[in-house]
DNA sequence: CGCTTGACTTGGAGCGGCTCCAACCCGGTA
DNA sequence: TACCGGGTTGGAGCCGCTCCAAGTCAAGCG
């Protein structure tokens, strides 16, 4: 398939997976023979996981090396768990923080309720 | 206070004090005798809030807003709330990306399970 | 008193991860 | 034939830090 249709079936940008291929998180793609990437459709299942993976804070080295690991087969399936494992526990930080932070913001709404609410009926009764 | 301490405190590094600084994404910072920042207590409050809205995805330009609105007083908690608002939509969207990524990490867990299974016990019984 | 240590200062370079752009090519249709 | 709508490349630009060199100053110590 096109590189846009792999882009949207994926949701990496085309330009990403250009900068991917580029940048060797992705192997080189075969090309028809107007030169344009002709992506696999097994790949798009790779781009799928390496889109989410990166979209929750993965660094593109970590990508780089699970992508050459999974190229080289089932043997490496025990190395790939634990770049895995070790996302699973960014994604526990990632989630403490959006905790944290949603608690803070419902605590600002409330400052500013009141703030607000004194604007509008300043020394209102109990 | 010291800019080492107000980092430790807030959560931020120093040099992203700093930066935040020359980009106009904190005021001016008072300075003591010797050249040095002295940040006034009040600020690690702000800073904090800063570091958890980065931290979770709010862009620059918006801190950089939310300061200024935040240094013209009350008149601007409208404002504010409505910056706040936008970032937990963002938070929101976050959050699930989180959740697709655990349900994606988990399947791929039980498929590793499976080959790894092959490998130690081929051709167990049913 | 001089010396070291440590925390700070600035300006600027470097980096990760895209994103956008100009310039070009190719195949198909009006 | 002229023009689209895709694709290609190389390279620049952007965001948000992060690190570094070179310098200044204060405190503590022999």
């Amino acid at each position: 398939m096109r590189i846009s249709e792999a882009a949207a079936r994926s949701g990496l940008s085309a330009d990403t997976i250009r900068y991917y291929e580029r940048s060797a998180v992705l192997p080189p793609l075969p090309r028809g023979a107007d030169g344009h990437r002709d992506v696999p459709a097994r790949m798009v299942e790779l781009m799928t996981l390496l889109h989410l993976l990166r979209e929750t804070g993965m660094p593109m080295a970590d990508l780089r090396r699970f992508t050459g690991l999974f190229r080289q087969g089932d043997a490496t399936v025990a190395a790939r768990r634990a770049l895995l494992e070790a996302h699973g526990a960014r994604l526990k930080a990632r989630r403490a923080a959006l905790d944290r932070c949603e608690v803070l913001l419902a605590r600002k709404m409330e400052v500013y309720d009141q703030i607000e609410g004194r604007g509008r009926a300043e020394r209102s009764g109990p």
